[in-house]
RNA sequence: GGCGCCAUCGUCUAGUGGUUAGGACGCCGGCCUCUCAAGCCGGUAACACGGGUUCGAUCCCCGUUGGCGCUACCA
């Protein structure tokens, strides 16, 4: 009964034009990982409320118990975090307007339904579904231009009860009134829909369920949500929202229809179609700035040729009407490269931190270096300076500082090391540099130098064969730097080794 | 099929009734250079088509084509 009296407690006057905050919803449901569509939408969302100083709301749709986990439900809010799209109720934080899992609402609905029954706005339809099939078929060819018959509609209240009383089953079925409903969209503007294109939809189910179309009329209104921003498949279900609102006696919010968004592939992307979740570009190695430039700036633009963006630089220059009508395509090339501008960008102790959990992961350092540690690592990775396109690439690029040994490429022993001169040229530079007074770059490299001068070569030549035996790659850091901070004892190590490898090699 | 949304370089986009149609990613070339990146310089590439309106349309209107979405007792 208490739950019933709150339950029938909506807002009649939202006031539209009232100082009351913006209240902006996301709603996500937990049957699949959060991905860049999904993202994009959640933070379009955030956007609009933060610009205005409103609140953001994440209200989690799990009815579908089925297809609903736990594991997804901890994902989408880790992600949300993980992007720093916090919520201001929902979710671990609660709220005055809860519950914010509609699977703990369910009791709400009844009383609305009821309303709308006994108010003649919606009506028991005891068609079966086979019975709708057969119609359905019979109508059109193909059965695709169907819209239920209204066979229940005309059922007088005690015909209904009559029926009811049998035993059989029915819906609950919305009537959709004559006329038009007209709104104005943030994103796409003025949209009209003659009610002839609706049909009398299902709002209760025949075990008495609400449907969605209905649930999230009673939501959004329960929770004083003013904005609604979602994907434009929903554009469809946008009339029947007002009108079960209208009809329930609230005002409806507004509404923005966003452009879908795209694969690379010009498909949808979609939880079924394999879309990358969110969680995966994350250890991949992605930085959650990176990926909130980038997808802010998928459909929307500022007007001017800025292409770098905070988070609080979006807060103050978002501004909805200035989203795209058009869908775009995601394109995880660019995604790369504004990743790497991001990581340039990062100060180097933060660039430091946040490469650690990548080398822990590798096997190559602890997960909680000391500060000796750190401030190595600090140097490697000064060293590395901007050649990471994600934080991930950190382990290719320093774990010949890190591991005892070096992982040979083969390619490149084949191209460099197979050389029939190789082996004399390391064995020289481990002779030079054994003696080197100390082991600064500079110092490295003017012995470099002068035995590749004795050797009538360019450094390349000198060069190339140490690099892959330090290393074990054809690429480095700058060379001199590399040996320098990699030390002598390794550095001759490393030269001995491969002479030897190399010299099993040469075949002259 | 019906209804709806959309249409500028391959991709993300800016833009105006008169512009050499701008930027970014990618790609190509060059510079730098010990390799690879980064950086710098240069290049490649677009107003879907057809009708109107207009002195003039990429821009406004209509149509065509194309892409996408919706068309459930899913959300």
């Amino acid at each position: 009964m208490g739950l019933s009296l709150r339950g029938l407690f909506l807002h009649p006057v939202r006031g539209r034009f009232s100082m009351s905050q913006m209240r902006v919803r996301f709603a996500p449901s937990p049957t699949g990982y959060l991905h860049a569509g999904g993202a994009r939408t959640a933070l379009f969302n955030w956007l609009l409320a933060k610009h205005s100083g409103g609140r953001f709301i994440l209200r989690i749709e799990d009815t579908d118990r089925k297809r609903s986990t736990a594991e997804f439900l901890d994902a989408i809010l880790e992600d949300h975090k993980w992007l720093g799209l916090v919520w201001d109720e929902g979710p671990e934080i609660g709220g005055t307007l809860g519950p914010y899992y509609q699977s703990e609402r369910a009791d709400t609905y009844a009383p609305f339904i009821q309303k709308l029954l006994d108010e003649g706005s919606a009506y028991r339809c005891f068609c079966s579904p086979e019975e709708l099939d057969d119609r359905r078929s019979r109508t059109s060819q193909n059965g695709r231009d169907w819209k239920y018959d209204r066979k229940c509609a005309a059922l007088t209240k005690e015909q209904s009860a009559e029926r009811k009383a049998e035993g059989r089953s029915s819906v609950v079925r919305f009537r959709i009134p004559d006329g038009k409903t007209r709104f104005e969209d943030m994103v796409l503007g003025p949209v009209e829909v003659d009610h002839q294109e609706l049909d009398d939809l299902v709002i209760a189910r025949s075990d008495g369920t609400p449907t969605y179309n209905f649930v999230v009329v009673v939501d959004d209104s329960q929770m004083r949500i003013t904005h609604v921003v979602r994907g434009s498949d929903h554009l469809s279900n946008t009339p029947k929202q007002i009108l079960i609102a209208r009809a329930l006696g609230t005002e409806p919010p507004e509404f923005g229809h966003l452009p879908l968004v795209f694969g690379p592939d010009k498909q949808v992307l979609s939880k079924r179609r394999g879309a990358v979740a969110i969680g995966e570009y994350r250890r991949r190695g992605y930085l959650p700035e990176a990926l909130v430039n980038y997808m802010a700036l998928l459909g929307w633009s500022c007007g001017r040729e800025q292409e770098f963006f905070s988070l609080d630089e979006l807060v103050a220059e978002f501004d909805i009407a200035k989203v795209s009508r058009k869908a775009a395509a995601f394109d995880p090339e660019k995604l790369v490269w504004m990743n790497a501008q991001w990581i340039k960008r990062l100060p180097l102790p933060e660039r430091t931190a946040r490469v650690v959990p990548f080398l822990a992961a590798a096997g190559l350092i602890s997960n909680t270096p000391d500060d000796r540690q750190l401030a190595e690592l600090e140097r490697i990775v000064s060293l590395i300076d901007d050649r990471l396109k994600t934080l991930a690439d950190i382990v290719e690029h320093a774990s010949f500082f890190l591991a005892d040994n070096v992982t040979f490429d083969n390619i490149a022993v084949d191209k460099v090391l197979t050389k029939s001169d190789s082996v004399d040229i390391l064995n020289d530079l481990c002779g030079v540099l054994s003696h080197a007074p100390d082991f600064e770059p500079a110092t490295i490299e003017d012995l470099t130098r002068k035995l590749a001068a004795v050797w009538g070569v360019g450094v390349g030549k000198v060069i190339q064969p140490a690099r892959v035996a330090v290393t074990g790659r054809t690429v480095s850091p700058g060379f001199f730097e590399t040996l320098s901070l990699l030390g002598r004892d390794k550095v001759l190590a490393r030269l001995k080794f491969a002479s030897e490898l190399a010299a099993t090699l040469t075949t002259e």
